[in-house]
DNA sequence: AGTGAAATGAATCTGTA
DNA sequence: TACAGATTCATTTCACT
């Protein structure tokens, strides 16, 4: 990754549907050199997931929650795909701490979210934290801060 | 909105990128007609935020925490601008509890987070959880699962 | 590996019903 | 309002640097 793939990288994290021309414009490169560069990232991973958030307050999904659950070691097994399924579940996480997962969710009420909870609670102890508003939402990485380092290969 | 408007929001969110042809053959409109309600979406302010979500590892953001900030009340007006500036935050939620602001931010090395957060204690007392792995990354709420409720106008 | 021109294919605009 | 054709624009392929 040298500091033109970084910069499509940033744009794209901006800006998903982007057309080529305007990162063409932006990095100085044509669009025949970004579209490679762009399928090589792809193809070597780096690229792939490209989601639009909307948002969720005006679709009706008013109450957005993390949910902390201590899931017990033998429950694993069935945890997982049942998470999966969840479709209400945003993002989940295994972290370190008490709570091993930190699970991201959102439901029109506080109703819906609570029987979510309600049923979670039969794989652990869970702890719930309501957000109030989001200062800064899912965004990107600043790849191109300092020219000092060298990231990944 | 309706069940056309989720449908075309649920094939963005899952893949941003998608061609007006692709969501037309997906929703059986034709494409000026995907181009005409993608519009009006960003204009109610539904749609607009479009991401892409690369690979953070393979970029050398080998750690992902989330930190739980105590954030005093007198600090407010010094935090805001100070975390919009953080360039390795992702994201950043005003939450109920003990710890009122959750924030998720990547870092190459254990060594940078813990610069972070030595830096953040300045704002209020810190809580950190370190992402071991992410068995569902940040995804979009299913709209159309059942069509018994009315969500939003 | 990058450019520029040409060809393909997609998106927007205009007409018509 | 939706569709079909025409124009404009973006993306890909290819020959060459």
């Amino acid at each position: 990754m040298d500091q033109m793939d970084k910069k499509i990288v940033e744009i794209l994290q901006k800006n998903s549907r982007a057309s080529l021309k305007e990162i063409a414009g932006e990095t100085y490169l044509s669009s025949p050199a970004v579209s490679a560069r762009i399928h090589r990232l792809e193809n070597e991973g780096i690229l792939g997931r490209y989601i639009a958030a909307p948002d969720l307050k005006k679709m009706g999904y008013h109450i957005q929650a993390f949910i902390h659950l201590d899931l017990s070691p033998n429950q694993k097994e069935d945890f997982y795909p049942y998470i999966e399924n969840c479709t209400n579940v945003l993002e989940c996480n295994c972290v370190t701490g008490e709570f091993s997962m930190l699970i991201k969710a959102a439901y029109p009420t506080t109703t819906e979210l609570d029987d979510f909870i309600n049923n979670l609670q039969q794989f652990g102890k869970t702890s719930t934290q309501i957000v109030f508003s989001t200062p800064i939402p899912a965004r990107g990485v600043q790849l191109i801060a300092s020219e000092d380092e060298e990231i990944a290969k």
